[in-house]
DNA sequence: TGTACATCAGTGAACGCGCGTTCACTGATGTAC
DNA sequence: TGTACATCAGTGAACGCGCGTTCACTGATGTAC
């Protein structure tokens, strides 16, 4: 029973939206094709009508992810003053809320570790969205273009990188890795680095 | 035909060395109880002699790789001056040999996204493994032992996230990426965050 | 605006494939006497 | 020390299963006139 134009675009974006939850709930493998059209409430065999690959869907479900993430920051950053900027996305990056919500959380850390064993096309769709997840951070801040970039780029790196350790770990050393991140960019202290 | 004690034990350890390399290269999904076995000369069906499932063998080579990158960083501070210690160690923990050699490189730069996705007893070998590499750095620094932990955590989590983002990204980025961390522990600089 | 026909979104069975694990078997190793 | 037997490391076929993808089919939608 074919379905109208609208109907498909519903579609189209139901399976992507629900790609980008469980490819970061579950991982690429961990997520099949069967899975993502059953949460979008369709049988398997259309999914072929929406993309050519689970591959390109993967990109397409990226970039979703990285919009999100985005939107996320910079709403949070339009009523935060800018030197308050940065603890307050630590605090929310690292708060329990996101360490636990990886269906819905930082496609970085969701996905790095995939992402790293896919192809080239998929690993553009994740550089160049971590490269504008560090440019909001570095708007930000003060200084020079080239220094705010780098600065905003260890500051990613060091909260990605906790958060991702956090959750690969047993919960006393995620509660030593959460908190020792947390700490270096706290609001209204000198950095401790 | 039945194998003497010495030919289990080292057919035991072939697989446990080539599990830790190709878990870490390929990933936990994207390697097979044949890709090991047939790395260690045998045929898949003597795996269960050795481990009694997949997972307990992913436990044994978690182990081992982290013994092997606990040596490399202790061999490496044993003729170092303390305070060149940790701009040296993420020298050669971001050095381009590092990035591309996935199978013999870090453990968590190489396996958290799976071991986000594993068991908890996968995690308690990940965290303990982690916390570690974590003190091995401590033990360079100088200060009361709680600061140092956290500036050690620190320090580990930059530049283990760089090189996660690095190695999941397009050439541009991943230099970018790298260029910003190695930055941040130049030695004989001030700290730049 | 109405009609006749082509298109195609979605269904569900089927495909070939690789996976983790099991199993009967072989024959060299280990052990009891 | 020698012998008879039990053990078990490793082999390779087989198992059930889930995967990504294909396909014939249905019938509502879109289009040409």
């Amino acid at each position: 029973m074919r379905q109208s134009r609208e109907a498909k675009a519903e579609t189209h974006q139901a399976i992507v939206t629900e790609a980008a939850r469980l490819f970061r709930e579950r991982g690429i493998e961990g997520t099949s094709v069967g899975d993502v059209m059953q949460a979008a409430s369709k049988t398997h065999g259309g999914f072929y009508r929406h993309f050519d690959s689970k591959e390109s869907l993967l990109a397409a479900s990226l970039e979703t992810a990285f919009a999100d993430m985005l939107a996320f920051m910079s709403e949070g950053f339009a009523h935060t003053p800018r030197d308050e900027a940065v603890p307050r996305f630590i605090t929310a990056y690292l708060s329990p809320s996101m360490v636990e919500n990886v269906g819905g959380g930082c496609p970085v850390a969701a996905l790095a570790g995939d992402a790293l064993r896919s192809t080239e096309a998929v690993r553009e769709v994740f550089g160049a969205g971590t490269r504008r997840m560090i440019q909001t951070i570095a708007n930000t801040l003060e200084g020079p273009e080239a220094e705010r970039t780098q600065r905003a780029a260890q500051i990613f790196a060091m909260a990605a990188g906790a958060l991702m350790i956090a959750r690969a770990s047993d919960a006393d050393t995620a509660e030593m890795m959460l908190q020792a991140a947390r700490t270096a960019h706290r609001a209204g202290e000198e950095p401790t680095i």
